[in-house]
DNA sequence: CGAAATCTTGAGTATAATCAAAAACGGTGG
DNA sequence: CCACCGTTTTTGATTATACTCAAGATTTCG
């Protein structure tokens, strides 16, 4: 059944506007069909034409450009939940590459169902519309991030986006996450060298700004790095609760007393 | 009338797709009111909730965001056609700040107009998603070009883009536009020093690669200034007929033989 | 014409890139 | 479990690109 698979998707949606269970049910009968991947693959391409669009559930994603001679940026990092390539749904050339970091499971659903599901849920076919200007104002602060801020507020303002985006989908439990990134590919994303990535690390790390070990990152003093990146998540445009970080973060899992 | 002034935002919508008489008339008829700005004017706000969306109609515009203290990334360049605030249709509170570069002229749509429309012509909700999803490829680029490129690449990329986009809507003549930025502004979008925005427009100029005076720029070389800023007009996803550059670029004015 | 804004130039500095090589890590197969 | 391989991370030294500061020239506009 695709149901579990499209949990992920609810979840998601559900981190941006409430849901009808109408709605809800529409989503999750969704016909799809399940593929996984080893790391590294891409599953679209620049250029492609796509007839149907992928949602992340499982593993972890980025889009890139490649630029002049060699170099390439990655404009984006997709998370469980996430649909790479939703947009190709009314542009049909694909202007970017979505690549696994690591073996990472999609889920594919056909325009047409897409369009469908437009057709018979004007609510969704806006929420639809507004997930992809959410993704339009990370790209917005991308640049600005970019442009503007010094390398390590820069990188500190990443891991802050990459946190908050999985804490919505409940993915981070108590600022801790997967983040299987290397350093050679936040710097592609960063636009700084793989040498100055890992110096710029070094220096969060020693001041007891992140933890990253492995594959996984932890926060131990949230605000202060929120502060140092200058990050304020309002450009998420998440729903109230899924911005909060308190006790109440487990929406959707309210653990029951289990003694 | 509003007409006149929509004509701009009809010519827009037609170097994406072909609009049916239909659809024209019903874009015709939408309900506007005209505002007049000087220059250095905002017109959106971060944290506004705009209850209509902005067409600018006549003049130069820019998009925003503050960082940090006392810096500001100019995000985007919004020429004749465009809707800077379109977004806020479906995203309540703005993220960024527009401003008038100089004196401009604006007709504001009611969302509940633009909503009528969608819900009238299906196909025109979906042109108007895809208009801000050429935003977000746009976005994108702009995260790849400050993220990779060095400054003379980068700053002859978004030149290239805006004559592009001002050819898309007939406001480029023979790769001659107005341009009304300052090298502080250039500074603000390109993520560099106005310091170096004036060696780097320098070099430009020595190469013969611009013609920049006054408020006026002119490409002398286009394929040669492509080149070297790396610029594929892909990402602006023009219908084929608007990224052409050859005679039959006036398209809507064909000028009749007049001796 | 004068004031303000914008552009230009020069000199010194800082941030981050590049190059190169060594250390650490992660997985694999014996 | 350990030895080995490739990848990733780390370190050091040098260089380049772009920033800052400051002052002077030029343009724009009232």
């Amino acid at each position: 059944m695709s149901a579990e698979h499209l949990e992920r998707f609810v979840r998601k949606l559900e981190s941006i506007a409430p849901l009808s269970p109408d709605e809800r049910r529409a989503i999750l009968s969704l016909p799809v069909s399940l593929v996984s991947l080893r790391a590294q693959q891409d599953f679209v391409r620049e250029g492609d034409r796509p007839m149907r669009s992928a949602l992340l559930v499982e593993g972890f994603a980025v889009a890139s450009k490649v630029v002049g001679a060699g170099k390439r940026q990655i404009t984006y990092l997709y998370v469980p939940g996430d649909m790479p390539d939703l947009q190709s749904l009314h542009l049909s050339v694909m202007d970017f590459t979505a690549t696994s970091l690591v073996p990472s499971k999609l889920a594919f659903i056909q325009h047409d169902a897409l369009r469908q599901l437009c057709a018979d849920h004007t609510p969704l076919c806006f929420l639809l519309w507004r997930m992809t200007l959410i993704d339009a104002a990370v790209y917005r602060e991308w640049v600005a991030n970019t442009g503007q801020r010094a390398a390590i507020s820069r990188t500190a303002h990443v891991l802050c986006e990459v946190v908050a985006r999985l804490h919505a989908v409940q993915l981070a439990q108590d600022y801790r996450i997967d983040f299987p990134m290397t350093q050679a590919e936040l710097g592609d994303a960063l636009g700084l060298s793989p040498v100055h990535v890992n110096r710029v690390l070094q220096d969060l790390r020693n001041r007891r700004l992140i933890e990253l070990k492995g594959k996984r990152l932890a926060i131990p003093d949230w605000p202060a790095l929120c502060k140092l990146a200058d990050f304020d998540p309002g450009y998420l445009h998440l729903k109230a609760d899924a911005a909060r970080w308190d006790a109440g973060s487990q929406r959707g899992t309210p653990a029951p007393a289990r003694n």
